[in-house]
DNA sequence: TGATAATGATAGTAATACTATTATTTTTGT
DNA sequence: ACAAAAATAATAGTATTACTATCATTATCA
């Protein structure tokens, strides 16, 4: 048992997110550099905003130059594609983590959808990430990593493939369910990009949402879903 | 019945979508050049994108100077903010003229939902607006409008007031047919913001969405929405 | 017709979004 | 331990953006 546990914290101090080399010119998991400009741009796109923010500000951020940066990412659009990339993808190993082993599909579908929709905590396992703050990103800023002319051709790149991939994941949990329902698919996107939605209204327009400190995201996402699909049993 | 006809042309042609006067400096549907600002920023925005789009370039399209754009509105932001407005607002008044006479409340939320979800079609009472293509900007570029550092200032200043009172009619339709349901105000706000991405996904990313051809956004939310509510009928 | 408002023409500025070159430091293979 | 290679820093430069300011010209309408 203590081999395994050791065997265990391997794996997981091991961990890195794989994300499609064509986000980036180098690999800023590979130095420490690399890292620094992931971490610090994360809290300062958080501080600024996506528009506000400029290479030039994070170089001196992170003591460091323009041009250093510019070496990692070709511009700031590909680093947020790259950060909500690194996101989805943590999101993925950890749904996957924690689905694995549940057999009966209503279980199985019902932490999926609450490890998508609880507020984010810190994960030790990266210590260059504060997964806190680039949840707030991604509610904030992601959407304008594919809401752009490019997205075709990036798309074919292959820049949003871990989104979709779970995406798919969570289709089939649904169509294990409930496989006469109509728009599996329709149903997970409207939950991916709705969630996200309903943490921003929390925040700035509580006047059109329901989710507040007494009604949280998970329960009305999870609800959503399950008035959708037959053949479930009540609450768990 | 022949006067009653030419008061309601009347009626319609004097149509004018009412916006936050705060958005822009000075009323772009007050002048000749106003109106050729608003039309041709909605057919650049859409061609070249809003990231790529500037005053410059409106300019040289209209044959103006950048000058005399930034007499109207203080930058591309509140531009977008305006032609959001407008769409939103125009689908109020749409929404409001054919729901108005429905008594019952099922129908009522079903016409509703079919103005929200349906493909746009052009109207002809504001000749300066091309509803198609500014729904297609809508669909790419809206959610830009709100994701800013500025959204709590903006939105104190009544910038989103119109899209706030179209969702508040929406959760009043909800609240009518099922006042037991517990989130009336997030469903409404989950497919506004869902309409608008399934026809985004339908076009960029089909291969997460049932939303195409043969499958409408319209059946999706409409069955989306009724499947939450009890003591609905069947369909229509 | 004369004043006023609207638009156009032109110029200027700080910041942005890069590219290029060269110098310095760090890493690494033997 | 040392040379070669790789990574980073320093510096400079460019076209474009996102404005602001000023003054000239052209409609409007009282």
């Amino acid at each position: 048992m203590c081999a395994k546990f050791s065997e265990m914290e391997r794996l997981l101090t091991n961990l890195k997110v794989n994300i499609n080399s064509k986000i980036y010119l180098k690999d800023p998991q590979s130095s420490d550099l690399g890292k620094r400009i992931v971490e610090n741009s994360i809290l300062l796109i958080d501080k600024i905003g996506f528009e506000q923010f400029t290479f030039r500000k994070l170089s001196k951020e992170i003591n460091s130059t323009e041009s250093s940066i510019y070496r990692y990412f070709e511009n700031k659009h590909k680093l947020l594609v790259y950060l909500s990339s690194w996101y989805w993808g943590w999101l993925e190993y950890r749904l996957v983590f924690a689905t694995n082993s549940i057999e009966n599909p209503e279980q199985k579908l019902r932490k999926a959808l609450e490890i998508i929709t609880q507020p984010v905590e810190q994960d030790m396992h990266f210590d260059h990430i504060n997964e806190v703050i680039l949840h707030k990103i991604v509610v904030s800023e992601s959407s304008k990593s594919f809401l752009t002319k490019e997205v075709d051709q990036e798309n074919k790149e292959g820049f949003f493939s871990i989104y979709k991939r779970l995406a798919y994941r969570l289709t089939e949990m649904i169509e294990e369910i409930d496989s006469s329902y109509s728009h599996p698919k329709s149903l997970v996107s409207i939950v991916l990009e709705g969630t996200l939605h309903q943490h921003f209204l929390r925040e700035h327009f509580p006047t059109i949402t329901n989710c507040n400190q007494r009604h949280s995201v998970t329960e009305f996402i999870t609800n959503l879903v399950f008035n959708n699909l037959k053949e479930h049993h009540g609450s768990k």
